[in-house]
DNA sequence: GTCTATATAGCGATAGAC
DNA sequence: GTCTATCGCTATATAGAC
């Protein structure tokens, strides 16, 4: 029942409460439950975090911090250059160092779901700090993005970067579960498969044009 | 405290469970905080509904029925010309009356805003029942779809469906917050907005050719 | 059909021994 | 740093009066 018997208390934890968090939801997932799944006492995770909030927060900024670092990178990277950015490359640079979680085996497909369901509902109390994760990822692609769609306002931009959140955020939820959905036809452990498909899907939806209210181009 | 003085306890119940259900989820919603807000007896729910699961089941199942059927419906309409459908209309056919709910004074902005959260993530008791409500309308437009993309594999649709899913859920998850995400460019309410730039984005990523595993084009 | 009262269980958090 | 024991509270569900 226990997992990980050779890692410290703090990281047991950790790693029970992603899987059980990911499974049943914040509010569903009692201190109990993860501290008997992670093999350690009933009291450990008050010492260690101080309370269920703080502790949802680390299972967040452990594995936030490091990816969207990784994102920055790659995005300097490309704009390192000097020239014109290519918009698939920005897109698999947002996209790709999240989807690629799922090849780290020590929980990273299973915290890959959780951040996708956590995405579309960053609402109570661990809101604030969950988003604030987000503060310098979303204006830097953005900027990126927009440069590349010249001429489009940043309001539509905005709208569009929505869009593409919701799109990779619903693979990441879904990863690990799209053999049922599409009757086999789908392996979920497909990851480069899965890029290869997001990310032009991404990129010529960003190019779209939006349709004026009228319903003609705009 | 407590809504819609007028309605019977029953629908009282559902309006009180959905908006709570929104705000706090599932799982950390309390049946106590339900009837409170309803202004009914504590004891209602277990009569009207049996559990707090069916309370559940039955605010998914009184909302989606009526918006699948009317997805079917309009698909219906465009398939019975007999011509090449666009596949602008599809998918407007599919996200509009999703998106569109938000005009029923109802209650219909906030389950827009629920059901946008589940879609990424049925996982547990209420999955099968929830998935279960689109056993139609997947396979459906999923089929017209293909029949849009020529040539493209059903596997291939099937994922870029599954982009789709998540871009529009996303879209009605952030359904009145757009404005903090945006730094005030957004108004939320722009229901017309919304649907003239989400569909556009969907239609043409799902016109998308997937990437060869070398990096070309397929 | 609505109420009070309660059974039974589980919750987060902490005090204090080791 | 880990343990037991427990406080104070809330949960879902139900029994039985009205």
């Amino acid at each position: 029942m226990s997992e990980n018997e050779g890692l410290d208390t703090k990281e047991r934890i950790l790693q029970a409460a992603e899987n059980l968090f990911t499974d049943q939801g914040f509010g569903a997932t009692s201190l109990r439950a993860i501290t008997h799944r992670a093999g350690v006492n009933l009291a450990a995770v008050n010492y260690h975090f101080g309370s269920k909030d703080a502790l949802i927060e680390a299972v967040f900024s452990r594995r936030l911090g490091p990816l969207n670092r990784e994102r920055l990178e790659l995005l300097d990277a490309l704009e390192a250059s000097g020239e014109m950015v290519p918009l698939d490359r920005i897109v698999e640079s947002f996209v790709g160092p999240a989807l690629r979680m799922a090849h780290d085996p020590s929980g990273g497909p299973v915290f890959m779901r959780l951040l996708g369901q956590t995405i579309s509902q960053p609402r109570g109390t661990i809101r604030e700090t969950f988003l604030h994760q987000f503060d310098e990822v979303f204006p830097r692609f953005t900027a990126a993005i927009g440069r590349c769609l010249d001429g489009v306002p940043p309001k539509e931009v905005v709208w569009r970067f929505m869009f593409m959140i919701g799109a990779m955020g619903h693979t990441m939820a879904m990863s690990g579960d799209m053999e049922l959905m599409s009757g086999g036809l789908i392996d979920s452990g497909d990851v480069e498969g899965a890029i290869r498909r997001l990310v032009p899907f991404i990129s010529e939806g960003l190019r779209a044009e939006t349709l004026a209210p009228d319903g003609a181009k705009s």
